[in-house]
DNA sequence: CGTCAGTTGAA
DNA sequence: TTCAAC
DNA sequence: GACG
C-alpha cells in the first residue's frame, strides 16, 4: 500500500469517526515513540547551564545570572548594508604557542559526571575508531542518555505552580517568533515593527506598531528572573523567562482577519482539533482548494464555487488537498516566454562545430565572468561517451571547453589535436574513435580526463617572463593582483593546469603527453586569448607530484587559496601575494563590498552557457587520490563504492542524460538574442535563481514591493500549514518572490507576469489582484486561527511543525501551556533550553555583537592553533546587519602535515569556561573526526542575552565546498544544487561531485557515492556549474 | 505527473 | 525512522 | 506553486 494510499485510508479512517474518537486515534497514532523513547523523564528535566553542558564541559565553571532583558527583535531587512564594511576581521594576527594536535583520541571528554565514568570508563578506552560509525555512535548515545539522565536527574522538576501556567500573560504577548523565517522569510522583510497580540477574547487584534511595540510586549512576558539557572529549581518554572516576542512581520500584519470559516473536516497531516479551539481551529485544506482561486469567492468557501477546482475537491471529501490541479482552467493563457529550449538531437561533432563556429564570433565579445582562458592553444576532442547524441553534460563540458580558450576538435583527428579529453571506459573509447589499442593514439597526445580541465579553474595565472621555457612549474609567480589591474592583456599570462599524467584517462597512457612532444603541444598554439580577470588566486606551487603511479595525495596543492584571498581588491601596487606555502589563514575578508564592476545582468545572462554534466568517469582507478579521507562516514552504509563500477557510471550518465534535457536552451546561439534591441528582457527569464546575481541591485527599491510584501505574507502562512503540499507551495512562493524581486519595472498585466520566470498562472493572479485591489484575499483564507499559535510554538527552538501541531492537538495554545506540559506533552533536551530562552533565541544579533564575539572565539581558537583557519559564515558573510546566529568554520591546511583534529573538543572546552559558550544544543557524532557540526548557546558576557552559534568544521580540502554551503542564503544554495542536479552533479558541503545516483526509491539513499570534482575552492564550483562569480553579499535569494 | 538540496544529530 | 535544523 |  502506498503511503498516500495509507494516508487516504487514513483520513477517511478520521473522517469517519466521531470528533472525540480523532484525537484519540491520532494520539495513539504518535505515542508510540514519543513517548516510551525517551531515556529520562523529561519532566523531571531541568535545564541547566551546568547540566546542560557536556563531556568536555567543565562542571565547574558557573557563569550565572541572566538578565533577560535583550530587546524585542526587530527584523531588518535582509540588505546587506555593506555599509558597515563587511569583514574586516581576518588576519588577526595569530596568537603563538597554540599547540597544535591534541593527542590521542582517548581523551575523550569525560562525561563529566563521576558515576558515569564508572560505567562508561571501560568502553572509552576503547578507541571509537575499532568501532564502525554506527557503533561508534550507538555507544556515544548510551554514553550521553547516561549523562543525560545522571545530571538532570539531579535537578529538582520544574513545574510551573498553578497559577503560573494559568497566567495568560503569554497569550496575551504571543506573538509570532520569526520561526521559519529562519529559512523562509525573506530578507527584505520589512523592519518588522507589528506585533499581534491577542486579546483576551481570543481576538487577534494587529497593533501594529513601531519598535517600541516591541518594548511593550515585554509587559506580557513572564520573564526573566527565573532563567538564572541556579534559582529555577523546582518552583519557577525553569523555562520561562525569555519569553519573548520577536513579532513576525510578515505576518502580523494583517492580523485582523479572523473570519472563522467553515471548515470542512479533513486535515492533511492530521492536526486535529483536539479541543475547541478558542480559535476557531480549521482544519482547512478544502478550505485551501478553495483558495486556490485567487480570488475566493466572497460568501466564504463553500458557496459560490468557480466550479472547477471546487467540485472536485469536495468529491474528494476533503479528504485532502491534493493537488487541485485536476481541474486545469486555464483561463487567461499567456503568452508564455519562458517555455525554454528545445531539446536537440545533436552529435557531438555537430555540437562542437556548431560552438567553434559561433564561438569565435560572438564569445568573445561578451567576455563573463571569470573565464580564464587557460586552455588556450589547447585542441581538445573530447569525447562523451556517445558519438550519437550530446547528451547536456557533453555539451556543457563542451561549452567549458570553449569558454575557457579551448580549441574544440569536433572529430578524432591525430594531426590536428593536442589533448584527448574523455571520462569513458577505454575499450568504449577506442572503438568510438576506431581504434584498436590505445598505443595507437600519437604518444604526444595525452588522455585525460575531465578532472584535468577541472584542474584549470583554479590555477592561478602566472606571467609569462620572458623565459618561455623555464615555465615549468617551480617559478611560478603569483600575479594575483597584478593580473587584476591590467585585465586586458592576458597574453602575457599563462594558465598553468594540473600535469596532465595526473589526469590520465587510461592508466596504459599516463605518459603520454610528457615527453617533449607534450611540451611542444602545450607551446603551441596561443591565440584566442580573452580577456578575464578576477582570478587572483594565489598559488604556490601546486601539488606537482610525483611521478606516474603516485598519487599526489596529500601534497595538497596549496594552490587555492582562493577563496579567500579571492577578490583581493586591487590594492593595486601592492605586492603579490605570496602564500607562503601553506596557506593564508588570513581569511582575507570575505566581503568586501567588491565592486563586482562588469556583469551586466544583460552581459550575464548573454554570456551564460550552461555547461554539461560530467559523466562520471569510469575511472578505473582513481589515478590522482580519490578522497583519502577517511573522514566521510556514510549515513546509509549501503553504500556501494562507485569508482569500481564502470557500469554504474554509465547509468549515472544514462540518468543524467535523461533527466537532465535541460537548461541549456540550446546551442550558444542562443547567446545572441538576449538582448534583441533595447527589449529589456535583460533580468528575467530563464536560468536558474543562482544563476544571477542578487542582492546588489536590491538596494534601490524595488518596483513591485508591494506584490512582493503580500506574497510574503502568504507565504509565511502556507509555511505554517501541515501539509507536504504547502510545504512545496512555500518553495514556489520563494522562487516566485525572488524573481519579482529582480524583476526592474512595475508589472502591469497578468501576461507579463506570468512571463517572469518563477511566476505562474496562479501567482500571476494574485499579482494582478495585489495591483489592482492593493490587497490579497486569499490571505485572509489562510490565515486560520492556528496560525498564530503554531507560529509561536514554532519559535521554540528544537520545535518545528509536527510537534507544533502535535502540541495544539493536545490542547496546548499559548507557551504557559507548553511550559506547563498540557496535554501531558514532552518536551526533548534541545526544546526545553528552547523554551527556556524563548526570547533570546528568537532576537536577532545585531551585526557588530556577532562580530565580538566571533573575535573572541576566534582568539581563543588560534591560541589552541595558531595555524587554524577561521572564518565567520552565514548571513554575517553575506552582509547582513543582524544575525540569526552565529555561524563559524574552522578547517586547517594541511601542508604541514597536521589537521585540526581535536581542536573542536578544545575549543568547546575554553569557551565553556570563559563563560562563552553556556549550553550546547547539539554534540558532533565523533569530535576526532575532521568534520563536525555543532550547536549550542552563546553570550559575549554575563549579562549579554544568549545567542545561538554553531560551529562546522571540515578537511581543509571541503573549504570551498563548505564556504559555499554555509554563506548560503539556504535558497541560493537550493538553487545551485538543483542546478548542480540538472547537470548531472551532486553538490553538498563536502563538493561537487559527479556519478551520484540515488535510490530512485529513497533518494537519501546513495548507490553510489560519485566522484569527486571539485571542492577546494568556492570559484572552482560555481564555474564549473556555470554560474557567475557572486560576492557573498550578492547571494542572497531569500 | 513527477520533482523540487543534501546533509547531520537527537530521540 | 522521523523530525528539526543548518 | 512552477515547471518539464
Ligand atoms: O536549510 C538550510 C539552512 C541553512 N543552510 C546554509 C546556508 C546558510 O547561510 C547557512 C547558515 O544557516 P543559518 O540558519 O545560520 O542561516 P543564515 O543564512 O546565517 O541566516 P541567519 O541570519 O538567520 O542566521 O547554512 C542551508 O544550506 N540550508
Ligand atoms: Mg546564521
Amino acid at each position: 500500500m502506498s503511503e498516500l494510499e495509507f494516508y487516504f485510508a487514513e483520513q477517511q479512517a478520521i473522517m469517519n469517526m466521531p470528533e472525540e474518537d480523532i484525537t484519540d486515534y491520532l494520539a495513539r497514532r504518535r505515542r508510540s515513540r514519543a513517548d516510551g523513547s525517551y531515556t529520562f523523564d523529561p519532566d523531571s528535566v531541568i535545564v541547566d547551564n551546568d547540566t546542560s553542558t557536556l563531556s568536555y564541559a567543565n562542571p565547574s565553571t558557573s557563569h550565572r545570572r541572566t538578565t533577560s532583558v535583550s530587546g524585542v527583535s526587530k527584523h531588518h531587512s535582509e540588505t546587506p548594508q555593506h555599509a558597515e564594511t563587511p569583514q574586516e576581521h581576518s588576519r588577526t594576527p595569530q596568537e603563538p604557542g597554540g599547540l597544535p594536535q591534541e593527542c590521542s583520541p582517548v581523551n575523550q571528554p569525560s562525561h563529566a559526571v563521576a558515576h558515569v565514568d564508572a560505567l562508561v570508563g571501560g568502553k572509552r578506552q576503547t578507541n571509537k575508531h575499532d568501532l564502525s560509525p554506527r557503533m561508534r555512535k550507538k555507544r556515544r548515545r548510551e554514553e550521553e542518555a547516561i549523562n543525560a539522565s545522571a545530571d538532570f536527574t539531579s535537578q529538582a522538576p520544574p513545574h510551573l505552580t498553578a497559577a503560573e501556567s494559568n497566567r495568560s500573560s503569554w497569550e496575551g504577548s504571543l506573538s509570532v517568533p520569526s520561526a521559519r523565517s529562519i529559512h523562509s522569510v525573506s530578507p527584505c522583510e520589512q523592519p518588522a515593527l507589528s506585533c499581534a497580540s491577542e486579546d483576551s477574547a481570543g481576538m487577534l487584534v494587529d497593533t501594529r506598531q513601531p519598535d517600541v511595540s516591541a518594548e511593550s510586549n515585554a509587559e506580557y512576558s513572564i520573564s526573566t528572573v527565573a532563567q538564572t539557572p541556579y534559582h529555577e529549581p523546582a518552583a519557577g518554572s525553569s523555562e520561562n523567562c525569555n519569553i519573548a516576542l520577536p513579532a513576525d512581520p510578515s505576518t502580523s500584519h494583517h492580523a485582523q482577519g479572523k473570519q472563522s470559516a467553515p471548515d470542512l473536516p479533513e486535515t492533511p497531516r492530521g492536526k486535529e482539533p483536539a479541543i475547541p479551539p478558542p480559535l476557531a481551529y480549521h482544519r482547512r485544506s478544502t478550505v485551501a482548494d478553495c483558495s486556490n482561486i485567487t480570488t475566493p469567492p466572497r460568501s466564504g468557501p463553500g458557496a459560490s464555487v468557480p466550479e472547477t477546482a471546487r467540485a472536485k475537491t469536495l468529491s474528494t471529501t476533503g479528504v485532502r488537498r491534493n493537488n487541485g490541479n485536476a481541474t486545469k482552467r486555464v483561463t487567461t493563457k499567456a503568452v508564455k516566454t519562458k517555455g525554454k529550449g528545445k531539446k536537440e538531437l545533436i552529435t557531438p561533432l555537430e555540437y562542437a562545430e556548431r560552438l567553434q563556429a559561433g564561438f569565435s564570433e560572438q564569445a568573445v565579445k561578451k567576455k563573463k565572468h571569470s573565464d580564464k582562458p587557460f586552455l588556450k592553444g589547447k585542441r581538445i576532442f573530447y569525447y562523451g561517451g556517445d558519438l550519437n547524441y550530446a547528451g547536456p553534460q557533453t555539451r556543457n563540458r563542451m561549452d567549458i571547453i570553449t569558454r575557457h580558450g579551448g580549441t574544440l576538435v569536433p572529430k578524432y583527428d591525430p594531426a590536428e589535436i593536442s589533448h584527448i579529453v574523455t571520462d569513458a571506459d577505454e575499450r568504449v573509447f577506442l572503438r568510438a574513435i576506431g581504434l584498436k589499442k590505445l598505443s595507437d593514439i600519437p604518444q604526444h597526445i595525452p588522455t585525460v580526463k575531465w578532472s584535468w580541465v577541472v584542474s584549470g579553474f583554479d590555477r592561478a595565472p602566472v606571467r609569462r617572463s620572458a623565459e618561455a621555457s623555464g615555465k615549468g612549474k617551480a617559478r611560478e609567480k603569483a600575479v594575483g593582483q597584478d593580473l587584476m589591474s591590467n585585465v586586458e592583456d592576458d597574453e602575457e599570462y599563462e594558465y598553468p593546469m594540473g600535469h596532465e599524467f595526473e589526469h590520465a584517462a587510461f592508466k596504459d597512457r599516463i605518459d603520454a603527453g610528457r615527453t617533449p612532444w607534450g611540451e611542444v603541444a602545450k607551446l603551441r598554439a596561443e591565440k584566442g586569448a580573452k580577456k578575464d580577470q578576477s582570478t587572483s588566486k594565489v598559488r604556490s606551487g601546486t601539488g606537482q607530484c610525483a611521478g606516474p603511479g603516485l598519487q599526489d595525495h596529500s601534497a595538497e596543492d596549496i594552490s587555492n587559496i582562493s577563496d579567500f584571498t579571492q577578490d583581493i581588491e586591487p590594492p593595486r601596487g601592492a605586492a603579490t601575494i605570496t602564500v607562503p606555502e601553506g596557506l593564508p589563514s588570513p581569511p582575507s575578508s570575505p566581503d568586501q563590498p567588491r565592486l563586482h564592476s562588469a556583469h551586466t545582468l544583460v552581459s550575464e545572462d548573454a554570456a551564460r552557457t550552461t555547461h554539461t554534466a560530467p559523466q562520471a568517469a569510469p575511472s578505473r582507478e582513481p589515478i590522482r587520490d580519490g578522497e583519502s579521507h577517511a573522514g566521510h562516514k556514510a549515513r546509509s552504509a549501503s553504500v556501494m563504492n562507485s569508482s569500481t563500477d564502470p557500469l554504474a557510471e554509465f547509468y549515472a550518465t544514462a540518468r543524467a542524460e535523461r533527466d537532465a534535457e535541460m537548461f541549456k536552451v540550446d546551442g550558444p546561439d542562443n547567446e545572441s538574442m538576449p538582448v534583441p534591441n533595447g527589449v529589456r528582457r535583460a533580468v528575467v527569464q530563464k536560468g536558474f535563481l543562482c544563476d544571477d546575481k542578487g542582492g546588489a541591485q536590491r538596494l534601490a527599491a524595488c518596483p513591485n514591493q508591494d506584490v512582493i510584501d503580500k506574497l510574503q505574507e502568504l507565504k509565511s502562512l502556507h509555511a505554517v500549514k501541515p501539509s507536504k503540499d504547502d510545504e512545496w507551495r512555500v518553495l514556489g512562493y520563494n522562487k516566485a518572490i525572488a524573481a519579482l524581486r529582480k524583476y526592474p519595472t512595475r508589472i502591469k498585466s497578468y501576461e507579463e507576469a506570468v512571463a517572469i520566470r518563477g511566476v505562474g498562472s496562479k501567482t500571476a493572479q494574485k499579482i494582478m489582484e495585489i495591483i489592482e485591489t492593493g490587497e490579497l484575499r486569499r490571505i485572509e483564507h489562510e490565515r486560520t486561527g492556528d496560525v498564530e499559535v503554531i507560529q509561536s510554538f514554532l519559535g521554540i527552538y528544537g520545535v518545528g511543525l509536527d510537534t507544533a501541531f502535535k502540541w495544539y492537538n493536545n490542547g496546548c495554545r499559548t507557551l504557559d501551556d507548553i511550559a506547563a506540559r498540557k496535554g501531558g506533552i514532552k518536551l526533548s533536551t534541545e526544546q526545553k533550553i528552547g523554551l527556556k530562552y524563548y526570547k533570546d533565541i528568537n532576537t536577532r544579533i545585531p551585526r557588530a555583537e556577532v562580530e565580538e564575539i566571533y573575535n573572541k572565539v576566534k582568539a581563543t581558537a588560534l591560541t589552541i592553533d595558531p595555524k587554524l583557519f577561521i572564518e565567520i559564515m552565514g548571513s554575517f558573510r553575506r552582509g547582513k546587519a543582524d544575525c540569526g546566529d552565529i555561524d563559524v568554520l574552522i578547517t586547517r591546511p594541511t601542508d604541514d602535515g597536521k589537521t585540526h583534529q581535536g581542536v573542536l573538543r578544545r575549543l568547546l572546552r575554553e569557551l565553556h569556561q570563559q563563560g562563552i559558550i553556556t549550553e550546547d544544543l547539539c554534540l558532533p557524532e565523533d569530535f576526532d573526526d575532521l568534520e563536525l557540526v555543532y550547536r549550542g548557546l552563546c553570550r559575549k558576557d554575563a549579562n549579554s542575552p544568549r545567542r545561538r552559534i554553531d560551529f562546522l568544521t571540515v578537511p581543509w580540502k571541503s573549504r570551498g565546498a563548505a564556504l559555499l554551503y554555509y554563506t548560503g542564503d539556504d535558497i541560493f544554495n537550493r538553487s545551485l544544487r538543483l542546478k548542480a542536479n540538472k547537470m548531472g552533479y551532486s553538490l553538498n558541503q563536502r563538493g561537487l561531485y559527479a556519478g551520484v545516483i540515488r535510490n530512485p526509491s529513497d533518494k537519501r539513499q546513495k548507490l553510489d557515492n560519485g566522484q569527486l570534482i571539485a571542492s577546494e575552492s568556492e570559484r572552482e564550483i560555481l564555474d564549473i556549474l556555470g554560474v557567475p562569480w557572486q560576492e557573498p553579499h550578492e547571494r542572497v535569494r531569500g
